[in-house]
DNA sequence: CGCGCTCGATCTGAAACACGA
DNA sequence: CTCGTGTTTCAGATCGAGCGC
């Protein structure tokens, strides 16, 4: 077999000095004489060496940091997902990934508990919020729990947070249906158990009223925010909503559907029908036509969070203990062929 | 402020015994009576004790994994990290996720390193092989190095890994193209320094060998899997290979394009121009017109990586050192409407 | 520059105890 | 009473690095 690994003793017997040494060099400390320095570095190369992160964590804080996501196969999720591993790595975090099986799934509490086992330095908590499960994260955490930032939940709930405003983005995109002179205005929601789906729908449901339009209950249907719950939504609200002119999805998978579905019956967007999405993904400019949208920073989002819980760290702030730091960022309207019925397509 | 987490030795303390005997508790021991187990447990819930992992990890093998990707925000990816974590977790593994800027990025030596530092006990290298990456990596790898699974690469050279048969899936859907009675079919590959654009690329031009046919250079475009550069190479095949009747694009994404593109220029698809795309993934079924692909199991793949690392820690493996280990999976030809202009569109 | 101790857990060897022969 | 046998428990060394002196 291979011999184990080297250790910082091995080394050190290797350069002739002591343990400290080598230690010093590693830490990049001044009280090294050049000469020596080399010759350790030399050493450390030529074995092979690397300081076992067991050890030195036991010594000194943790620069790990611990994420808890739900649902990768979501364009939305991975993209928040690439944006903290980057925004980690340019800080030399090192990253540890827990995934919920499933959205309903309450019981994180053995998750939170591995990631605090793992001395994480902080939490960043990007899995939805269904449901009570809010109440049963809140009792999943243990005392001495690090920093927890909570991405896109209720901003209301959690202390530490980050959120889009989704009742924002849902009535710039309502309202700009209105605008472009859509009579009936329906609209698919994600499940109603999620927080950001009730956002969405109230950012509907309001524009219309605002703009004195009545918001019967025939225009809503609700969806998963797959792709094909988007198709059977759609239907019924063909079935059930004859007179509807135009439609506000909540999520641009399920509106590539009502594409789909709409063309399959012979409906010409954005002609007799205006379709407009939510999400912003890179595709949806390519779909038959092309979709109106409100894109949300996913990638910023996940690099927002890092930097937070970094500001965590740094002695002047957690002194400050700043009792509800919540940032709520601003979705942006996308204009684009399948609302714009007056001119041609693109 | 708050008191330092507490110890194993605090426990150990309120329980009136040593701390041996709480590590026998924790890690599930026999030699424990059932009275001083059950009074260790109560403590340590009512204390809210957290071993180290860090202290732990000095003394045992860890049960961490390591995995290096490139390219989160492409579904194939995300789905195939997903795969990952599901299965890692199924067996109380912990993952330290580590991404890629780039697609370019050939100086990984740094990551690997710092995984190593970790201790884990296997990485799983989920990021493409580009170009000459594949020499870099070797070279990045240091002595000592725990076992490497490798996803999506040249089978040829890893001794561990686990790949899709590109060449394969694109032979079945070029071939299906071809008994369509498509007569001039065109590829808009992916960049061709990925060994997988590579592979799908010779499936598409056998096939068409295999047929009698010729393949001339004007039939073949260059893409960078990207949305909106099928959009660029399908126009340039539009002015340079005008005979066109049917189309196999390197991946779902910029099939989209493709469809979206033929649609402005009023091309109807199936019957005036066939269309295929290659990964499976969920929207593809609901593009206009529903597209026909080559499926891959990215949820599968990453859990047999997972898996792999597993076997090789049992103790019967690591004394056999299968010199070369290498999985292929067979992909999966699904037909759909935009390949099918002897039916009606579904 | 180095010695010796420390971090928090695990492992080793052996002690303390109960039991029946 | 002593001796083995087996169970339960403990004190002390130990892992690899960092820190004070």
């Amino acid at each position: 077999m291979q011999p184990p690994r080297a250790t910082i003793k091995d080394v050190a017997r290797a350069c002739g000095v002591s343990t400290q040494t080598i230690s010093r060099v590693l830490n990049d400390r001044v009280d090294v004489s050049p000469a020596t320095r080399e010759k350790v570095l030399a050493v450390i190369d030529q074995m092979g060496y690397l300081p076992s992160a067991y050890a030195r964590g036991m010594r000194q804080q943790s620069s790990t940091l611990g994420v808890v996501l739900a649902g990768l196969q979501h364009k939305g999720i991975s993209t928040t997902l690439k944006g903290i591993t980057l925004e980690a790595q340019n800080y030399g975090l090192d990253l540890i990934l827990k995934e919920l099986p499933s959205f309903e799934a309450t019981n994180m509490k053995p998750l939170i508990q591995s990631l605090m086992t793992q001395q994480v330095m902080g939490i960043i908590y990007a899995a939805p919020e269904v449901g009570d499960n809010w109440v049963q994260v809140q009792k999943s955490i243990p005392p001495h729990c690090p920093p927890i930032v909570y991405l896109k939940g209720n901003p209301a709930s959690a202390p530490l947070s980050i959120s889009i405003d989704n009742y924002q983005g849902a009535y710039l995109v309502s309202n700009h249906l209105i605008a472009q002179g859509y009579q009936n205005i329906a609209h698919i929601s994600g499940p109603l158990d999620w927080f950001e789906a009730r956002e969405r729908r109230r950012g509907w449901s309001q524009a219309l009223r605002d703009a004195g339009r009545s918001v019967g209950d025939n225009s809503l249907q609700e969806g998963s925010w797959d792709t094909a719950s988007g198709h059977n939504a759609f239907t019924k609200l063909l079935k059930g909503f004859p007179e509807m002119d135009a439609v506000f999805v909540a999520n641009d998978q399920m509106a590539l559907a009502v594409l789909s579905c709409a063309w399959q019956h012979g409906l010409k967007v954005p002609e007799q029908l205006g379709v407009a999405g939510f999400d912003g993904i890179s595709e949806s400019a390519y779909f038959i036509p092309s979709l109106t949208t409100v894109k949300q920073d996913f990638r910023g989002l996940g690099a927002l969070a890092v930097r937070k819980i970094k500001q965590l760290q740094e002695p002047e702030m957690s002194s400050s203990k700043v009792g509800a730091d919540t940032t709520i960022l601003t979705p942006e309207l996308i204009i684009r062929a399948s609302t714009q019925r007056s001119i041609e397509r693109a």
